[in-house]
DNA sequence: CGATAAACGGAGTGGACACTCCGCTTTATG
DNA sequence: CATAAAGCGGAGTGTCCACTCCGTTTATCG
């Protein structure tokens, strides 16, 4: 029986020393290159075989899903500070900011909530908790008369989609340009630029199920 | 000697009617399912062989690039009547919108335009030839004082880019979600709404070194 | 130290997919 | 209608990957 909250079965000395490298390798591959490097650069960067990656993590996936805890914790973070700011649009737009910079700086945390591929378990989990915070700040922003007041919280991951494109299309050749396109959309975000919308947002379910598709 | 424009060297009747097919097939696929379709799916559709195909087109990507000609034919219509709209903002929104729409019904259409990776022969005419439409569009609504004034025509690719976004996650689960973004972004273009932006637009040397990248 | 269970390495498997090769079939022509 | 050239079909090839299997190595404990 173990202290640690994953119930570790109380791995060999070498084990857990493996495992720590190859998740410290596929962290830093992964930030790098994206969730696309092979397994095999992974075990070759880490100097270990597939067998070693495979008795750790059951798939690809849940390797990616533990790579990116850390990043996911760091978000989770962000938004707590966010949802403290006194000014409700400060604090949304400086959320926003800082997890598009992390985006920049880490290809494989932008690739996983783009896709809700790859690494479901932790990210799934890390959604959960930012939800309110970010659900607090739109309301409170309203509130404030500077958010439009027919913004939602479901239109959220609009703005992460569309600048996750940006930033992969960009980020080689301009690595500052996803700040434009955000200054962009947050004016159209103001509530004194709003001008009747033609559809409605997602509902939590249409949102929900938006997830699965993906391809090309 | 034929008249055709493309030197066609006179088929044998089989070969053209097979090739129609192929392209029929393709175009139909395509439009469905996306440029991510198998050769075999096509060429199994269209009832012929693999050879048959390679026979015509040298890669895939060339079908690609022929199957949607007629779309990029439309796109050029498109922005030629927008461009002659006497209310500039007018047009620029039209042409936005009904592309767009165009984007929704063929998600080839979509997926190569984003990615600039397959057919691009025709694909890159298309683009130099809508290209002073917009420009002038751009111009004419800045002069009216409808589009903001720090806007350029090396933006345009941004709405493009981000807008095939919002499509590719939601066209399954909410096919007009699209508009509401559109709406979005255009309240953040519009002259009166426009705060100073962060960053420069990109370069057009920027703009074409970001056509390479992707993956994932 | 020696026995034993745990862990390891990496060649091998399977599946996907674009593209090729060549023996056979069809069209065009005199 | 015969013959040659053009065209066709589809099994086969090469490549890329995630993932598996099992003979070998290593930590641990009495």
């Amino acid at each position: 029986m173990s202290l640690t909250a994953t119930t570790t079965k109380a791995l060999r000395s070498d084990a857990r020393r493996n495992r720590e490298q190859l998740v410290a390798s596929a962290r830093e591959l992964i930030a790098r290159e994206g969730p696309g490097v092979s397994v095999e650069e992974i075990t070759q960067h880490a100097g270990l075989g597939m067998g070693t990656l495979y008795r750790h993590f059951a798939t690809k996936d849940e390797l990616i899903d533990a790579v990116l805890e850390d990043a996911f914790a760091e978000l989770v973070e962000l938004a707590r500070q966010a949802a403290a700011e006194e000014d409700a649009w400060t604090g949304l737009t400086t959320f926003l900011e800082q997890a598009l910079a992390r985006h920049v700086a880490n290809r494989g945390l932008k690739d996983v909530l783009a896709s809700r591929e790859h690494g479901r378990r932790r990210a799934e989990a890390m959604r959960t908790r930012i939800r309110p915070f970010l659900r607090g700040l739109i309301e409170r922003a309203q509130a404030q008369g500077t958010l439009r007041s027919d913004f939602t919280s479901e239109d959220l991951p609009l703005l992460f989609w569309t600048a996750g494109r940006v930033i992969e299309t960009t980020a080689t050749v301009a690595p500052d340009y996803w700040r434009r396109y955000l200054g962009l959309l947050l004016d159209g975000l103001r509530a004194d630029a709003a001008t009747a919308l033609p559809q409605p947002p997602l509902t939590r379910a249409q949102l929900a199920r938006a997830a699965g598709r993906h391809e090309s």
